[in-house]
DNA sequence: GAGAAC
DNA sequence: GTTCTC
């Protein structure tokens, strides 16, 4: 629903930071190293998902081992980075690898081959070169960087200049319907569904929102399946029950949450939004003495669920009529069921 | 704790 | 690199 902005450095973000460049330096080293560097990817994702600071787990390198993704070496990796705040392997690796490519590789969306090849026949070593040198023209007929890959690059490179942008709806629905598809033939998942300003229909997106309900026996496969996806460009952050990513194609960031059977509804409403909606029903259920949250409808009182596993359910029990997505802007849309007066959407083949 | 899978 | 399995 919301794209995170990471203002002010954590500790946290800052070693995520480290280890998705030691994943890119493995990645750029080749494909040998190929499993070393999705374990540093990993970690980090388990650590941008983590609730608190770091040196919380970080008492001794056994507890930071109960973290998903981070074993006995990354576990003393960190430590090391705790006490003395670098990494002797990673100041290592940065000799190895120049820190322009690890860039590139980041924003190009061309893998460690391509990046190699521009570093090598073409002298190219960071974004600036890159630029200079496709403005030049004298990448036009090189072996193995056909018109396409260059235009994506382009594409790439300005979506990393302007820091994302908004697309329209048409292209984030494409890609959202397709990455769905792929998603919804892994084993275990219920149900699955866009939300967000995708599924609201809004004339751009900023991101694809996702909701997935599984087994909570299931959700660490699921995610684990989600992350091998190829259409992924990099994973941003990866805990048990959220998973997001950059798209290859676009560079369309991506919010997969996973809930519960039972919690189905009230999570796609919370995360089809928009916020000034799902505002507007937390303030009538809190009128009628219950609370509405992305897992749920309860009475305050008793704590009995009264709806949530699906919308429709949610909606029923406030005594109103269904709401779909592309009402839910927080206007007089809410008055307006309880009156039973919704206008009638024409479903348009989009 | 080695070995395979990822 | 981590994790699972034997």
């Amino acid at each position: 629903m919301m794209r995170q902005i990471v203002t002010n450095k954590t500790r946290n973000q800052e070693l995520a930071d480290i280890f998705h460049q030691m994943a890119g330096c493995y990645r750029y080293l080749g494909p040998e190293q190929r499993f070393r560097s999705t374990a540093y990817e990993n970690a980090s994702g388990t650590i941008q998902s983590l609730k608190n600071d770091i040196s919380i787990y970080a008492a001794n390198a056994k507890s930071l081992n109960r973290l998903n993704n981070i074993g006995s070496s990354i576990a003393e990796k960190i430590i090391e980075y705790l006490g003395t705040g670098k990494i002797a392997a990673f100041e290592r690796l940065k000799r190895e690898v120049p820190k322009g490519l690890l860039e590139l590789m980041n924003i190009s969306s061309f893998g460690p081959a391509t990046v190699k090849l521009l570093h090598e026949n073409f002298d190219i070593s960071n974004k600036e070169d890159l630029i200079l040198a496709i403005e030049s023209g004298k990448l036009k007929d090189a072996k193995g960087l056909g018109e396409k890959k260059l235009e994506n690059l382009m594409r790439g490179l300005k979506l990393y200049k302007t820091g994302q942008e908004r697309v329209p709806l048409s292209t984030g629905l494409k890609a959202g319907t397709k990455l769905l598809e792929t998603i919804q033939k892994i084993n275990g998942i219920v149900k699955a569904d866009l939300a967000g300003s995708l599924r609201r229909g809004k004339k751009t997106i900023g991101d694809i929102d996702m909701v997935i309900c599984a087994q909570k026996q299931d959700w660490k496969r699921i995610t684990n399946r989600i992350k091998e996806i190829g259409q992924i460009e990099r994973i941003l952050v990866s805990g048990d029950t959220k998973v997001s990513f950059l798209l290859k194609q676009n560079h369309i960031q991506v919010d997969i949450r996973l809930v519960q059977v039972d919690e189905y509804g009230a999570a796609l409403l919370y995360f089809t939004g928009s916020k000034e909606h799902t505002l507007k029903l937390r303030l009538l259920a809190k009128e009628k003495g219950w609370k509405l949250n992305e897992y749920g409808l309860f009475d305050v009182k008793t704590g009995e669920k009264l709806a949530g596993k699906t919308e429709q359910g949610i909606y029923e029990r406030f005594g109103m009529k269904y709401i779909p997505p592309e009402l839910r802007e927080g206007r007089d849309e809410i008055e307006l069921a309880n009156e039973h007066k919704l206008p009638d959407l024409v479903k348009s083949a989009l």
